[in-house]
DNA sequence: TTGAAAGCGCTAACAC
DNA sequence: GTGTTAGCGCTTTCAA
């Protein structure tokens, strides 16, 4: 890609009249440098129309100026929803962003958190992991700066931001449970290793029973291998087949809330009258479905900035800084799904 | 982020007991290097863990090893898909992808088109243009490779890639007629200079009528600013305010379709049978709502590869190939929307 | 087939 | 303050 020559420090310099570290001064506004020289070098800068290689600069300076932003599925609305965010906030402090998705596979998940072979082309990642287990994470490339997304908990190596999730879904639950139902059905468990996130959910969808007394329906706990619409439908209509299905339903992501809908829409039950739904993410499909959808929304704004903070704050550090536990606010939304129509409002 | 001292391609060579060159050579599998030596000098390579540098070799080469691709919003879910297959496609090449959202922004749009600060930063561009007129995009560095999504039409100096709107247009709206509806709603036009996407479906929208001698009922072509839901719920409840309301509507996005579908179930009007719906995307929201949208289904795997994959020949070009037109294939897919219940089927 | 060496364009010690 | 200069790690021309 070399299009004709490109103007050159040296060049300026030489039309300048100085060093070319004189022009690498004012270009990156380092250092003291007299106000004359600083307008004269200006001036040729320019006139050349100079601007500066960053490859070459990032060579020298040993970084590469861009972060990786890891997550399972692009195209899952949370995530892109987050997205947005981050890449504005990375781009305030004049980083640029790499997208990977993983689609959840474990190796590629590691091979990236091993930073192997793309040394150098990112200077540190904010990373949603799936398939990666807590072991997997600990022996990382230790010099990586990282941000992790989710429901992780920090072994003190590495920043971790996302909401209470424990607390959002007993918050889910009671308002579930305060409406009068009684048969309370959770989609999205995911009982195995990988699975902590489903699993603080499953959690706090327990401590709201116990908080009220009240037994967890153990056979309405259903497992999903992933948080989408088809899960969702699935379980929905694996629910409805029991004898005693139920009357409310807690699902781990906002997809599965649609998906459940749409099952229950098919079957010619009413959403809320028969049975309630809730979901969890706040994502624009949540807000425009029939009917829309009540859900725990997680301040995506907060998260993003805040990851991105701590990532850039992780990269300039010449020593780690210690690695926290950061919590972003959530809310409930009440929306038609549960409450009625026209009874929409927040809480 | 100097961590440690990495092992470069001279340690490598000095192991090897051979000069750097020929390093470079066997690990690029370049020229013709002795089975002997490549042998010892990839020994070297494995025993040291040697890892090209990304950034060294960029420089030396005078690219970024990156595309980078521009879409108007990254949480439209048409979008996000499509960037799946781009990035993947990319990756099989080598290549890194950029993500870039300019929220429409003429400006960031134009500015990025000429390249500028991001110079070297990416070798190419994939482009999905919103706020750009044709002329900005006359006038951009020339010597940037380029490749357009969407509707806009090559002036020979890049590449293309799109289905035929007109003609899926047309059949959408043929779909609609032959279900014998008569009062025909469109909702997406944009009937200025930048809104060429929408103009091209409107006319597909018109033919469709002119076809079957019938007059297009003007005052039921509403114009949106964007293709989304808030769009197209508001374009509905304006549609359902009219004396004569209409009994079937074409929507340039599902999106548009779902916007739509939710203000006719909110007033109490049943899909399809007061008023069929038709999108356009074939986005997975679509395929899970109440009722599943039919849709115009555009080939996203094909558009993804065929644009990586003429922007990578452009950029491998010393001389820069004649801009094409390509058609991606598309279908219409037959859902409840407009088929009612139990009747879904592919054509 | 392989080696020596000159860049790629910028940064940053080190010296003045 | 500013200049000199040695890299950053790799590619690649030119010779051998």
């Amino acid at each position: 890609m070399r299009r004709g020559r490109e103007v050159t420090l040296r060049d300026v310099a030489e039309l300048a009249g100085v060093s070319s570290r004189t022009v690498s001064n004012v270009v990156n506004g380092y250092a003291n440098v007299t106000e004359r020289t600083r307008l004269r070098v200006q001036q040729a800068v320019d006139q050349l129309g100079y601007r500066p290689n960053v490859l070459a600069r990032n060579l020298a300076r040993g970084r590469s100026g861009q972060i990786a932003v890891v997550v399972p599925y692009l195209d899952t609305p949370y995530f892109s929803e987050l997205l947005q965010g981050i890449i504005r906030a990375a781009r305030v402090q004049g980083y640029n962003v790499l997208i990977d998705q993983t689609d959840g596979d474990r190796e590629h998940e590691r091979m990236l958190i091993n930073h192997g072979s793309s040394r150098l082309l990112f200077d540190g990642v904010i990373f949603s992991p799936l398939g990666l287990s807590q072991e997997a994470l600990a022996d990382r490339d230790p010099a990586l700066p990282l941000v992790i997304l989710g429901e992780r908990v920090s072994d003190g190596t590495f920043d971790h931001v996302g909401i209470d999730d424990i607390a959002a879904s007993r918050q889910a639950t009671e308002h579930l449970l305060d409406l009068g139902r009684t048969r309370l059905a959770a989609i999205g468990d995911q009982p195995y290793e990988t699975g902590e996130a489903a699993q603080l959910r499953t959690r706090g969808f327990r401590e709201a029973h116990e908080r009220r007394g009240l037994p967890v329906r153990e056979d309405l706990v259903i497992g999903t291998p992933r948080f989408n619409r088809v899960d969702g439908a699935g379980a929905m209509a694996h629910l409805l087949d029991r004898d005693d299905p139920p009357d409310a339903v807690f699902c781990y992501s906002d997809l599965v809330a649609l998906g459940a809908i749409h099952t229950l829409v098919g079957r010619g039950l009413r959403v809320p009258e028969d049975v309630a739904v809730i979901g969890y993410d706040d994502i624009e499909d949540g807000r425009y479905s029939n009917p829309p959808v009540t859900t725990i929304s997680p301040d995506k704004e907060m998260i993003a900035t805040t990851a991105v903070e701590r990532l850039l704050l992780r990269i300039g550090s010449p020593t780690p800084p210690p690695g926290l536990e950061l919590r972003a606010p959530h809310r409930l939304i009440v929306r038609e799904s549960t409450a009625g129509r026209a009874s929409s409002m927040i809480t």
